[in-house]
Formats: structure tokens, sequence, C-alpha cells
DNA sequence: TTGAAAGCGGTACCAA
DNA sequence: TTGGTACCGCTTTCAA
């Protein structure tokens, strides 16, 4: 390994000059600027991120928490936000915090120790405090579809409600007469608006009440039994709108299993456009959400923040997009 | 943030007595190390791995090397590897390579300079030089599914070759007399070992000849393209065992797309046990590999090399399981 | 059994 | 414009 003194010596300056020209900060001859860049050349430097670290500087280290990288929703957003990272230089802590509190704070109380530079995290049960703890030590943060009401971060996220209403009218236009919502867990911020969403459309027909709205856990599994429940309460339902697609699959086999035909009896939109959604039969419509941009524009942001290019905080909404398949073609 | 000065001060006693307790290495009084130790309690202290690096010491992180976490094989294993990682508080990098021998050197590069205390590499177009480069800095590495013939890593991998045979056998046993492979990249070695398998099946029968074999890339696209070559070739197969499921996925595609019947006319088995092949129609039978176990187990050697627990280099090779769905019900 | 002090590889302040 | 040097927080030798 090659260090900061090596190259000090070899090109006959103090560390502290070659720390100069490595950082592009403070007063430095171009000339011995050159002979210092030169030397570096030919010794392969490269200054140790840990020693900066110490030293108080960036460590070129960004931390992603998630809830489960494991869920088909997330692939695609950690490789965006990967990518982009390493764009820079930057390398990517994975973190999964199966949304639990405890865990994401004890990820943020690690990160901080390892003076990582910035964080990027998918949540709906931090607190702000936990947030504001890493803010008060400098470090930018950027969330992912959680938008706390005292904004002191950026936020990525995509047309929740607007998709929503997209997804119902599109079931409509279809010629559903009464059409369900198996809506996310409450306390997720995307499933609530989405459910809003629902509801703006569907209130003012007579036929619409809460029996038309059963909660899945955002899961197959939930989904699933979200079906049967309506499919009881509301056995004349033609159409569903899932807050989700895994929740849409679920749906969609427990009609499959009950031997109601889809579409042709039931129609089913769902919301995120993961892979999955094109591979089953039928295939589901869904309201696709630009994932990999939003995972790549969030990174963008909290790079920009890191090098203090960026000092607002903006908060950037993504559209979303119908994508039609054989679950609406009545 | 408190320091180990901070305890020092506190504990009436030096740093190095304190740092002493902390490794718990070199001499101290029982007395000592019990007021040290509650001194640290009492200050919440914990020590910052980066100052820890920078002395040479463990950081507490790994790093995860795989092709593309957005494939649906890899988002399992990058959870098991991050679960166990945190069970011993340890972090991970993750890192995208493509595949790409450049990409892979340059993370390597990077992780040494940050002083990383292991890693998890999938690939199969990694140069022995790189990973001598790390054993030559003492840091651990596990290869998954990619044995060298120079065995200097513990490698964990899956019964590629047997699963292959399990695969074609079944394929027998369900009544397919003509029975064609769809295999992966021939540079990546568990391909290469599936094709052994399925060759060492089949190659004893009259109809058997290369004609059988057709190179997908281990994508939908490529089985795809594959199935479609082979059904020129071989319009009377009857029976296709897919090198991966995401080709199995692609060939079902073609098929239907060609209006022949799955399973009626041919059989399709993939292999690797992703979570899609579940949820297609028919769903796909596939020779499962355990992801999760694979990740876990690689993990957990390779910390017990990180802390010297373990020195020899072992080989694993776990089993695979037939998974029967529709696509082989004949 | 303990402490002083020299690193580890940088950064940044203060003088020159 | 440059160099000397204290310091970031911890580990480890060497002496005491």
């Amino acid at each position: 390994m090659t260090t900061i003194r090596d190259v000090a010596k070899m090109a006959g300056v103090s560390v502290a000059t070659v720390s100069r020209v490595l950082n592009k900060n403070g007063y430095v001859n171009k000339d011995t600027e050159n002979t210092v860049m030169q030397t570096m050349k030919e010794l392969n430097f490269e200054p140790s991120p840990v020693a900066r670290g110490l030293a108080g500087k960036t460590m070129k280290t960004i931390s992603l928490i998630l809830p489960d990288i494991s869920n088909p929703f997330f692939p695609e957003l950690a490789r965006a936000v990967e990518d982009i990272a390493q764009q820079h230089q930057f390398n990517v802590f994975l973190c999964n915090s199966d949304n639990l509190e405890k865990k994401e704070k004890s990820y943020i109380d690690v990160m901080q120790k390892k003076s990582i530079d910035g964080l990027i995290i998918v949540s709906n049960t931090v607190e702000e405090e936990t947030i504001k703890k890493l803010q008060s030590s400098k470090i930018p943060v950027v969330l992912l579809d959680r938008p706390f009401t005292n904004n002191n971060c950026s936020i990525v996220r995509a047309q929740n409600t607007e998709g929503a209403q997209v997804a119902v009218k599109h079931l409509l236009d279809v010629g559903c007469k009464k059409i369900a919502h198996i809506s996310g867990p409450k306390i997720v911020n995307p499933a609530h608006e989405r459910l809003i969403g629902y509801t703006e459309m569907v209130s003012h027909f007579d036929w619409f009440n809460d029996s038309f709205i059963e909660e899945g856990g955002f899961d197959i599994k939930g989904g699933r039994e979200a079906m049967k429940r309506l499919l009881i309460s509301n056995p004349d339902i033609d159409g569903v709108f899932a807050g989700n697609d895994l929740m849409a699959l679920g749906a969609l086999k427990e009609l499959l299993h009950m031997g109601i035909k889809v579409p042709e009896q039931v129609a089913i939109c769902g919301f995120d456009g993961i892979q999955l959604t094109e591979y089953t039969e039928p295939g589901i419509t869904t309201i696709a959400q630009p994932i990999y941009e939003m995972g790549a524009l969030a990174t963008d942001v909290l790079i920009q923040k890191i090098k203090r290019e960026l000092n607002e905080n903006k908060t950037f909404e993504l559209p979303v997009k119908l994508i039609i398949r054989k679950s609406t073609k009545k």
C-alpha cells in the first residue's frame, strides 16, 4: 500500500501539500501540483477511505435500509442505488429492516459509528427522532415513499393516489360495475394513499360501502385471504384493485381456486409493476412505478447532498404508468 | 460519541488497559477489568470500527459480490448473507458485477482499501490472481458455486450434476421420450455441470445427438430463443430440461406461443427453485437449490474464518430437491 | 499488571 | 505557497 507520505517523499514536498492537491483545497503552486499529481499516478496512490473517515471526512459509503431485499419490489431499487453509487465511487451497505423500528435504529446507530456519508431509507416505522440524530451529525438522508410532516429530508416517491385513480378508472372503463379494494397495511403510507385514490373514485357510487375494502398484508397470502373475505361479503364483485402486485397475485390465486374466471367474471389490477405480474396466467394489469428511476434519483440526490452541491430538501414525485395485461381484458 | 479515552479517564486507568479488556487480550487484573467493564456500560461505550480498521483490525464489514441483485436468484441469497452477518454484528457491502471481470477487480480493489474483513463472491469470471491478492492480505474469501482448481478458498455449492440427473430422470418417469436441454453459458460452472448431468442420463439413447442441446443465456429471452431453435431442429421433442428457471420460463412462453401444450405435448423442468416458478401457468417443475442455506452457510464459514476459528478450506456441497409442478404432470 | 507512547493514513490549523 | 504537527480513536510494543 502506498501512502500519502510515500508520495510526499517522492515528490519532495510535505504531506500537507499532497493532502492539499488531493482535496483541491488550500493554495498550491501549479507546478508543485503537477509534480504531485504525477507522483500520485506513478505510485498509483489512492487515499485510504478508512483514514479519511477517521479524520472526519467522507468514506464514500452510503447505506440503504429497506424492509426486505427478497421482496420482489426491492431488488431493482437496490440495483439502481448501487449502480449510481458505483458511478460516483461510493459503496452501498445493504440493510434489511423487516419494517422493525428496532432494527432500523440499530442499523442507523452502527452506520453512524462507521462514518457513512449518507442514508437512503424505505420505511414506514422509522421515527423522526432517529433521522434527526443522523442529521445532527450532518449525515444526509433521503426517504423513499415516506413523507414526514416535518420536511427535513429529501423525499422520492411515486404518484400513489393518482395511480390508484388510474387503476380504478381503467377497471371502470373495461366495464366493471362493482370494484373492491385490497389495501396494504394502513400504517404504510403508500398503501394509505392508494386507498384514498380508490375511495375518491368509487365513493359516489350507490353500491359502495366499507365492505368493499379489505386489508391484506402487502403479501401474497394477505391478498389471498382478503380476496376470500371479499367474496363472502360481496359475491357480486366484478373488479378488484389491489394495493400492490403481490396481493393482486394472491387475489388471482384465490379467484382461480374458487373457479372464478379472470378477467371474464372478475378483473384484477395491481400496483408496483414487479416482473412477476408479467408471467402469471393471466398476466396481471398493474400500475407500474418507475422503480429503477426512483432508486437512481434518490441516490443522485443523496450524493449531491453529500457533496454539498445541493442543500434544499425537495420532494420528487414520479409518475406511474398503467400496464394493461390479460387480467383486465374482458 | 464516547471514546476509549473517556472510559479510561472515568475508570482511572490507562487507554491501553481499556483496550486490553475490550479485546480480551493481554494481562489485566480481574478487579480493574470489572471496573472498566462497568464504566463501558455506564458510558455506553462502543469502539469505533473505523479507528479499529485504521489500526489494522476488523471493521466488522464483509462484502458480497454477485452478478446482479435484480436477477431473481440472488435476493434470497443476499438476504441470507445479510441475516447471518447481522447476527454477528457485521455489515454487508452489496456489489453487482454483471459478471464483468473488470468490475469484480475494481470492487475487490476498493474493498481492500476499505479494510473489509471478508468476501463472498458468486462469479465465473474472477481470476485466481485477484483472489490471491486478497488472500495475501489475509482477507478470507468464500466462493459460491465457483470451484477453482487450486483450492485455496472455502466453497459452497449445490449438487448440480446430481440435480440435473434427477431432473432428467423425472422427465423420463413422466413418460418423456425425447428430452432436450437448454444449457446455460458454457463458461458458467454450474451450467456446465448441469449439462454433464443431462448428458450422462441421455447419451445412451439412440435418438440423442448434439442437436438436443441449445445454449440460452441463463435468462428468459435466451431460454425462449433456444426453445425456438430446438423446435426447428427437433420438432418431436416432448421434454425439456432447462439449466435454470428463467430459461425454463422462456421456453414455456415460446411453447405456449407456438400453441404447444405444456405439459401434455412437452413437459418442462427448470433448475434453481426461484419463486417465480410457482406462479406461472402451468407452474414449473424445478430442481430447487437451498438458496438461503447456501448464503447462510457461506456467511457462517466466512465469519468463522475471519475470527480465525476455522482454518482449513472446505467445500460444502448442498443437496437439491425436486419440486414437482404442473409443467411435468402429463 | 499497568502505562506511555508510537503508530495506522489521512486532515487541517498555525507558522514560516 | 509551503511545511510542521497535533489530532481522529484505537492497537500494540516496550518499560516500568
